[in-house]
DNA sequence: CGTGATTTTGAATGTCGTCAAAATAGGTGG
DNA sequence: CCACCTATTTTGACGACATTCAAAATCACG
């Protein structure tokens, strides 16, 4: 499934990416890197690193016992939840710099698998608790780092709660502006390495609406598909002009 | 406005209830007070506690300097957002025990209003860090609230992406009936002091669209309309039942 | 180059947002 | 206590939107 290796000091040092509580510098603040040279190090000593070499591979499943806090250091992760009808529903994507897997009365209560080959860098959540009681700025950074999550997940109850499936599409593309590692801003050219399925699970949809809401962007000029998943935007203002409009269009 | 008291000492002791990250009894362990006794004083000295003896009154609004987190003692506060568009999307109903205020970038991205009469108790951001500072007992017990928020979020999350509006207005009323305070379990009367826009807002529908789900949920006998605000759940299985189904009727 | 999975397109129908208007509730002052 | 007024809630009608089932087209991979 995942290789691992002990040495996490070979590999790129993680990091968790957050935006500050409090204005650091001038406002508003950019998402940055929480921790210091020194508290990398630290949290490198108590992890192992892991290979994801293809997507699809389950992490873990919700119900099991939670063991283990994770954070992407490279690639994207799909956390997901079932409902009781068994349909799937995609919680969020997680980039580099994000952290997920904390317990809830000590088990997890999301599945996650890799969506595409990534990078992760796993940490025993007892030492990692001990380790935030000794240092206490590092149990802040862990605390703005989820705080940022509650608020990223409201921005997503917004976009669920007034946009129709063309403007939530809109939405989760321009998302993916904001990553290097996803946009080719010479060629404005989006790689995305999900399914239909994956981002209609995301956006709360049926895959069928989801490839009629690429037809749609790009007869209107918005896009135009290379292939089903490298889009390329030929209009961003466009986009990002969907979202404020209404849910739909008037009588 | 709000009359305040600085003797919080005489009012009841603010909580802050979540689940905990790890099992500490038989699993899975219920939401229970976070704060031990010496806390509980420790955070009312700190503390300045706020009557709003109305609803509608605003706490604070999107946008604006974050000076306090609040906490609410008793009550219901509506915590909401506004689109590009202008429109309001309630991200949460606060209950006694919650937390809210927590800054970004030194400025609040909410707004806050009071829904009915409510007591909250108010701590300077400042202060509130300092403590937290020396001890990391507190400052876990609000990573652990915040996480908590975090998986609520993702509740909604779940059942806007995946659940219709009757489906909703159902799931909606099943959480009120965790409260003592709305939910008079002798008489299975539900006491909403909400509006049909709130609920509408809450839920990502229109306000006629509740008024139908209700209208569809006495025809069906799951409830029984004593007042506009006051229900009668008279079938809280069914309405149960409810939630795992398909958003749409099969054919 | 074939095979299975993914993606796209088509058609039918259920759902819900919107506008309009009637009915009801809640609060105020006579 | 009642009449009145305003805000809230309910009901009706219509059309846009999206889910579902079905099937064709395309893609990825061996």
């Amino acid at each position: 499934m995942a290789s691992s290796s002990k040495s996490a000091a070979a590999a790129r040092l993680p990091e968790i990416r957050a935006r500050l509580f409090d204005r650091e510098r001038d406002p508003p603040s950019q998402i940055e890197n929480l921790l210091t040279r020194k508290q990398q190090v630290e949290f490198g000593n108590i992890a192992t690193m892991l290979d994801y070499r293809r997507g699809g591979i389950t992490i873990f499943s919700e119900g099991e016992d939670a063991h283990f806090v994770y954070s992407v250091v490279a690639g994207i992760v799909r956390i997901s939840r079932h409902s009781d009808g068994g349909r799937r529903q995609v919680l969020a994507f997680m980039l580099p710099g994000d952290i997920f897997g904390l317990p809830d009365s000590g088990i997890y209560v999301n599945s996650t698998e890799a969506a595409c080959p990534s990078s992760l860098c796993r940490v025993p959540w007892g030492q990692l608790r001990e380790l935030m009681m000794r240092e206490p700025t590092m149990q802040l950074n862990l605390l703005i780092k989820v705080a940022y999550d509650l608020r990223e997940a409201q921005r997503r109850i917004m976009i669920l709660g007034q946009q129709n499936t063309y403007q939530r599409l809109a939405s989760f593309l321009l998302d993916f502006v904001q990553h290097r590692a996803f946009y080719d801003e010479e060629r404005d050219r989006l790689t995305l390495p999900l399914t239909r399925f994956d981002m209609a699970d995301y956006l709360g949809t049926a895959p069928e609406t989801v490839a009629r809401g690429f037809l749609r962007l790009e007869r209107e000029g918005l896009i135009r598909r290379i292939a089903p998943r490298v889009i390329e935007l030929r209009n961003l203002a466009g986009l990002r002009q969907l979202q404020g409009q209404r849910r739909r269009k008037e009588s």
